[in-house]
RNA sequence: UGAGGUGUGGCCAAGCGGUAAGGCACCGGGUUUUGGUCUCGGUAUUCCCAGGUUCGAAUCCUGGCACCUCAGCCA
């Protein structure tokens, strides 16, 4: 993977390398993604696929891909689906290492046992709220459990009737017995278990008590024998508890925790929970739509899974909050398709042009070059006729200082076939609208060129009238006009903030006749315009688009000047 | 007012006591049959602030300040 050289070193690395050095782990590493399966992989998600994998590879040690799946009322199988899906097409493979943190369910009700057995764990018979009383606040301790000294018997054989199914959620719990007056609020006796009479998608109705994600996740990080767990800074917090579990338990394998800062994009949200609303709530038409920051929903838009990669590269791995700049992400995009993505020539906006002096009945191939940055990737021919159509934005009745398009009287190249220019200019007497713009062409010019040296100003793309294909053209923009959607204030909604230009449909689109029968996934670059992928909407005979992302466009910065004065 | 973190250019991010890498963005020049690409050049006398240690501090010490996380039987 060529985008790896990139890759600066991080802080992460730093702690392997020194591992290494005093041969901890006797010199392996593993690390895990662990997915709980409740929705769909974002980029964010991919930050840390590309860290964990990435690290693994680098250090020739393993990744598992886990499914942290101990809270059967929010998960699903559709979820883990879409999540295999989503890590191989990123590009990574965990091999033989898949495993479901239900998996170990039995030894972790053992390691419940053990804590229990140590009078480290009690069956606590409060209630969800008085839990919370009892809890304290950030700035004062908590209370004891009137429950916290049963007696091991007592304990052991609540919990075997947990188990069995005797009581209902939310009867009792089973709780770790650590410090109610600790400054750090998961220290204060975690409840470690509860009833949940729910069947999984995994053990179905084998459990009637499902282990908690700090309960669950080191034991099963230490059972794999993973030596490096990475996680985001949220769980900073719930180091202690991990490293408590493993201590009390005396596991061999105590693997280190390390948080780093999750990603944050602009533009966009991160969050599950308010993906699910977008899509819920029919803001987008799912979890693929090309607007949403999901991995299914970029690679419908038809990002590369090597331009999300060199992506994530970039960002760096730091322990700082920190939001990227979209344009970063465009940039990556825009390097790979730079580089591969075949060139072919669309008009979005069309306007009729007529070379008054080309036959009426006349047909020519000319030969355009698939893509100048690959020499290997040869030449087509692209037919040229009397009536073609050119992009509105590329003509001008009264051209601005700085455009060199065509306008009256002016003389422009059409890429790969002749110079033109405008003689006439045909108007919509009603509206003034500009419906037709009658031109001459030099045949001297075939090819695009000309042996006296003569200099145009503009070269443009064009399709040929009758010998194009309609097309379907979908445009995106930021899904939301705020840059941190997230940082909002009380009694405000990120709602209020979709950008209802986020989504453009072009209907009348004319792309050139090699397009007929693209498959879905296709890139290309339409000269002048962007990177664009064909959509799985696609119908026989109408190709549907989806724009990547626009090619850089300066001349939009020099109109924007012009306009600002 | 508790505990744990984090502060380096517009956005990321290296830096680990020897005098501020790199990328994105931005600005300018060149090449160009994509106003794309490519290419050349510019952009922090300064690292949250204030003291201190040192020949020398973004890096060490002290004291402030700002921001983030935590009071689910979510992860």
């Amino acid at each position: 993977m060529a985008e790896e050289s990139l890759k600066v070193t991080n802080f992460i690395r730093d702690i392997i390398n020194e591992d290494i050095k005093n041969n901890k782990n006797n010199g392996n590493v593993v690390t895990r993604f662990p997915p709980e399966p409740n929705g769909y992989l974002h980029i964010g998600h991919a930050k840390s696929i590309c860290l964990n994998f990435g690290l693994a590879e680098e250090y020739k040690g393993r990744c598992h891909l886990r499914f942290d799946d101990t809270n059967p009322v929010k998960e699903d199988v559709e979820y883990i689906e879409s999540i295999k899906e989503d890590v191989k097409w990123l590009g990574f493979d965990w091999g033989e290492d898949l495993y479901f943190a239900s998996d170990h369910f039995d030894r972790l009700y053992e390691f419940a046992l053990e804590l229990i057995k140590m009078g480290k764990a009690y069956v606590c018979s409060l209630s969800a709220d008085q839990i919370r009383e009892y809890r304290g606040t950030l700035t004062e301790p908590g209370k004891e459990s009137p429950y916290r000294n049963r007696t091991i018997e007592e304990n052991l054989d609540l919990f075997e009737r947990m188990k069995a199914g005797e009581f209902n959620d939310g009867e009792h719990v089973l709780r770790a017995k650590i410090d109610m007056c600790s400054g750090n609020l998961s220290m204060r006796d975690p409840t470690l278990y509860r009833i949940r009479k729910v069947r999984h998608h995994r053990t179905g109705n084998k459990w009637c008590i499902y282990p908690m994600y700090d309960f669950t996740h080191c034991l099963s990080d230490s059972i794999e024998g993973v030596t490096h767990s990475i996680c985001t800074l949220e769980f900073e917090n719930n180091r202690p508890l991990y490293d408590w579990i493993l201590d009390t338990l005396g596991m061999d394998c105590h693997p280190q925790q390390i948080e780093f800062a999750r990603l944050n994009l602009s533009y966009t949200l991160m969050s599950k929970r308010k993906l699910l609303e977008l899509v819920e709530e029919g803001h987008v038409t799912g979890w693929d739509d090309p607007r949403m920051p999901t991995i299914s929903g970029l690679r419908r838009r038809g990002y590369t899974p090597e331009a999300i990669r060199d992506f994530c590269g970039r960002i760096g791995v730091a322990k700082r909050d920190s939001m990227v700049d979209l344009s970063l992400l465009e940039h990556c995009i825009r390097e790979d398709l730079n580089k591969r993505a075949p060139r072919v020539m669309a008009v979005l906006n069309p306007l009729k042009v007529v070379i008054i002096n080309y036959p009426v009945d006349g047909v020519e191939e000319v030969d355009a070059l698939n893509n100048p940055e690959d020499a290997d990737a040869g030449k087509r021919k692209i037919p040229f006729t009397r009536e073609l159509y050119i992009e509105r934005d590329d003509f001008r009745e009264d051209p601005p200082k700085k455009f060199f398009r065509l306008a009256p009287g002016r003389e422009v190249r059409l890429k790969y076939a002749y110079y033109i220019k405008c003689e006439e200019v045909i108007k919509d007497k009603e509206t003034g609208e500009v419906m037709e713009v009658r031109c001459t062409y030099d045949p001297e010019t075939r090819g695009g060129w000309s042996e006296d040296g003569r200099k145009v100003k503009g070269t443009l793309h064009w399709v040929s009238a009758d010998r194009s294909i309609e097309s379907e053209v979908r445009l995106y923009d930021h899904l939301f006009t705020k840059e941190d959607p997230s940082d909002i204030a009380e009694g405000d909604d990120c709602r209020n903030y979709l950008n209802p230009d986020s989504l453009t449909v072009l209907r009348s689109c004319r792309v050139e006749p090699s397009l007929a029968g693209s498959l879905p996934g296709s890139r290309f670059q339409f000269e002048r315009l962007g990177y664009f992928c064909v959509d799985p909407d696609s119908g026989e005979n109408m190709p549907v688009f989806n724009r990547i992302v626009s090619l850089r466009d300066s001349w939009a910065k020099i109109e924007k000047k012009i306009k600002e004065g």
